[in-house]
DNA sequence: TTGCATATTTATAATTTATTTACATACATA
DNA sequence: TATGTATGTAAATAAATTATAAATATGCAA
């Protein structure tokens, strides 16, 4: 689950923002200010939402703080919708995105899934890894069961590959739809099933590595 | 991956740009000073970004220490805007670009691999690639095939040289356009597909050392 | 400038991949 | 056992991607 900070003065917003996203399966930490949000930044912060007028320090400034830490958790910017975002001065202090108030939740959660599924595809580029005898490869795009080459097309792979990442994490539907899926494509649940199914059949005696947890969705869970 | 150095006393410019190119997918080390820069030096570096304005040794005179050491390492100057900068200088000391503070990361990544991409030509000039028989040469741009010489115009050379040079990894269209066309050239990337169906074309038996990895890329895999 | 080789675009055919659908099967539980 | 819910699976359909030829543009040398 992923762990997003919302860090605003106004608890309207603040409250509008979090009944959103737990809706969405995110884990919400709130700050109400600019240095209790420096305060409250960890390791496992994979988000940061930050308004950019606040007293004392702006949003601007907290940005900065962050990244002088060598932090790089993605950051998206919340302005007003009258005034004029600065958006070179987003861009350079290191911010990723910016969303003008008011926003739909809808919108919200699409271009906070782009930026997550974008630091996924990053952090997994260009590695190697490997169970037993099954082994990908997210740089050649070559996936060998045993030494042999699977012919995967790109959903089957991107697929395998999520799991891969995060052996035994059990992920809903919903979860993998957001995760590996374009923003505004709409596709029914059941198209993971038969995308699973492929998988299975293209794993052999490994089938069973990708484990259906029923009524929550599907996990990867390798018997070495 | 590519190794780059950021040589700036700001934390806050080093942060701006350590964000910005590890988003790009670059390596990155910091250094504070001259003195600092001159110890991290190593052999895998691939750029450098020198600030001009530091104290104690300034940006010219580390560049020159570095080529004093024969090291050829590009190096880029970033400058502030309101001073002008002596360009003069900057190439005498054996610089190879400049950029003006504020910079827009999107324009100094373009600048970074524009650099990169012309090492990397240098750097494979006069070197002899071959696969069973099919053999490269850089410099003569011959290519051959089985002994007989294949006729390749520049940029299906170009191609081929690209991928021979880089065996099994998968490249996105987008990726080769900005590897091997010029900077500000803009094409449509079905460009690519006709390239590579003249190489395949000309290969022969070969032409499937050169796989479609459908919704992706290609790849060079030679099957030898 | 003309003519030729190369580079790029465009259009469409061919192919692969993705998605949906429909129905079978499994499983829990009353 | 009957019932409801969820998943497995094959087959149909839709969508997306690539191959290829042909047209057009560009650049370069005579």
């Amino acid at each position: 689950m992923k762990n997003i900070l919302i860090v605003d003065d106004e608890p309207d917003i603040r409250e509008i923002l979090r009944y959103n996203l737990e809706k969405a399966g995110f884990n919400i930490t709130e700050a109400v200010t600019g240095d209790d949000a420096l305060n409250k930044l960890s390791k496992d912060l994979d988000l940061a939402i930050l308004d950019i007028m606040m007293p004392g320090k702006d949003g601007y400034e907290v940005c900065r703080k962050i990244r002088e830490q060598g932090n790089a958790v993605p950051i998206i910017f919340l302005t007003a919708m009258d005034r004029e975002f600065d958006e070179v001065r987003g861009l350079e202090v290191g911010g990723d995105d910016y969303i003008k108030k008011p926003f739909s939740p809808k919108m919200l959660i699409a271009r906070i899934n782009a930026i997550l599924r974008r630091v996924d595809q990053i952090n997994s580029k260009g590695t190697n890894i490997s169970f037993g005898d099954l082994e990908i490869n997210t740089l050649t795009y070559i996936a060998k069961l045993e030494g042999n080459e699977l012919h995967l097309p790109r959903k089957e792979f991107e697929l395998l590959a999520f799991f891969m990442n995060q052996p035994n994490i059990t992920f809903a539907r919903e979860e993998l739809l957001s995760r590996i899926w374009e923003e505004d494509v709409f596709v029914v649940d059941r198209t993971i099933d038969v995308h699973i199914n492929r998988i299975r059949s293209k794993l052999g005696i490994y089938k069973n590595w990708i484990e259906t947890v029923k009524s929550v969705g599907y996990r990867f869970r390798p018997k070495i």
